[in-house]
RNA sequence: GCGAGUAUGGUGAAGGGGUUAACACGGCGGAUUGUGGUUCCGUUAUGCUAGGGUUCGAAUCCCUAUACUCGCC
């Protein structure tokens, strides 16, 4: 059964919404930790579900290298496989295209990749992503596309957008797997024109849902969000929106205000294993000598986990030590404060108070200390 | 008590007369947006145990003191 969409309120052109899958269904807008090896970093799955996540993340490139599509099948899919039964979305390998592989590594046909493991020289296509996403039994896969990098010139990125849709094509002919559904990727790069024209030629292909590619790649903020607009006022309304790789709380705001339902990023769990936690009022450094004697909690209004049991002086010790759990506690924060914020959002969008709440969130987080 | 050796930042240390004392760790601070898991970047000794001397110039050479280390009575 494929995924369907219910759209229960707008508020301006933020929709406040229903996804149903064959693992459970969650409201959006949702923000989706990244589990990118089939795991959360640092977390179990209960503890990624505490956090009152919706749906997760996993990569299709990262899998296909360890432990290799044909294992998590044989466990009987990536649910199975990670012991998580709750929805979760799988990236084609696309944005690996743009991490990994150099601009000449980009063909017609698939991208090259030097393995980041042992530096072999691998292939990976539009109908291999998809056959590889097929195997692994995600409740919604992506379309392989090419992430245009920032900045990029108007030749450049209309050969590569023009691309990207050919790729969509190819993998939906080779997609087969009935429980599944697929995404399709907006890219056109800066370019308002280029960002029309994929819009609305990957909306002709009929994907289950539609996802804005090519952001936080490096531009300005203005600029994702126009790349933002650009292209999401062609998206079917009966279908959910995801800004793919957004996840810093302003930009969530942003985001959802144009009508985005769903977002993913590796930096709230990234930055927690580096010491940092989102707050209130901005992004803190645990590490800072201020906290070495602060037996206070992250944040005293925050429910999760970690707030609620433990003390900035702690976790600082753990995470100064090298700790793997400073990094689980840190994560749990992170996570939770990114979901609250969408469930937060979602409130706002049934109270039509959108644009209070960002007024309202953007004093506290910009403050100065 | 006698003889020998060593003294450089929070730590381990380089430099053996000539511009702002190498490097590493630690400390302090910053970065991180579809994750190439102990990442990247910045900063951190106005001073080389103390005092005196030689020299245009001393962490570097000489003298004295102090501390530590090793050996011998």
């Amino acid at each position: 059964m494929k995924i369907k969409y219910e759209l229960l309120k707008k508020s301006g052109n933020a929709r406040y919404g229903l996804l149903h899958t064959n693992h459970g269904d969650f409201e959006t807008p949702m923000f989706m930790p990244v589990g990118t090896l089939a795991t959360v970093k640092t977390l179990t799955p209960e503890q990624v579900k505490n956090c009152g996540s919706g749906i997760i993340l996993s990569n299709t490139y990262h899998l296909w290298l360890r432990p290799g599509e044909d294992i998590v099948n044989k466990a009987g899919g990536l649910h199975k496989f990670m012991n998580y039964d709750g929805p979760i979305l799988t990236d084609s390998g696309g944005f690996q295209v743009f991490s990994l592989a150099k601009p000449k590594d980009i063909t017609e046909e698939g991208v090259k990749f030097k393995s980041h493991i042992d530096g072999s020289n691998l292939f990976l296509t539009p109908e291999l992503s998809i056959q590889i996403q097929n195997k692994l039994d995600s409740d919604i896969a992506m379309s392989f596309d090419e992430c245009i990098p920032y900045p990029a010139d108007y030749e450049y990125a209309k050969n590569s957008t023009e691309r990207t849709l050919r790729w969509a094509k190819r993998g939906q002919e080779v997609f087969n797997n009935p429980n599944q559904s697929l995404f399709g990727i907006v890219q056109g790069g800066e370019y308002t024109d280029l960002r029309e024209y994929s819009a609305k030629e990957t909306v002709k292909l009929n994907f289950d849902g539609y996802s804005i590619g090519g952001t936080s790649v490096g531009e300005d903020k203005d600029t994702m969000y126009k790349m933002i607009e650009d292209g999401i006022r062609f998206l079917p309304s009966d279908k959910p929106r995801y800004l793919m790789g957004v996840g810093e709380p302003v930009d969530i705001i942003e985001g959802v205000i144009r009508g985005i339902d769903m977002f993913d990023c590796v930096l709230p769990t990234r930055i927690a294993r580096h010491g940092n936690a989102f707050t209130h009022n901005g992004k803190i450094n645990i590490k800072n000598a201020k906290y070495k004697e602060d037996f206070t909690p992250l944040e005293d209004s925050c429910d999760c986990y970690a707030c609620k049991n433990y003390t900035k002086a702690y976790i600082r010790h753990l995470i100064i030590c090298g700790e793997s759990l400073g990094g689980t506690l840190l994560s749990i924060h992170n996570i939770r404060f990114l979901i609250k914020l969408t469930e937060d959002l979602r409130e706002a969008i049934k109270q039509d108070k959108l644009l209070e709440f960002r007024e309202e969130f953007l004093k506290n987080y910009l403050r100065d200390e």
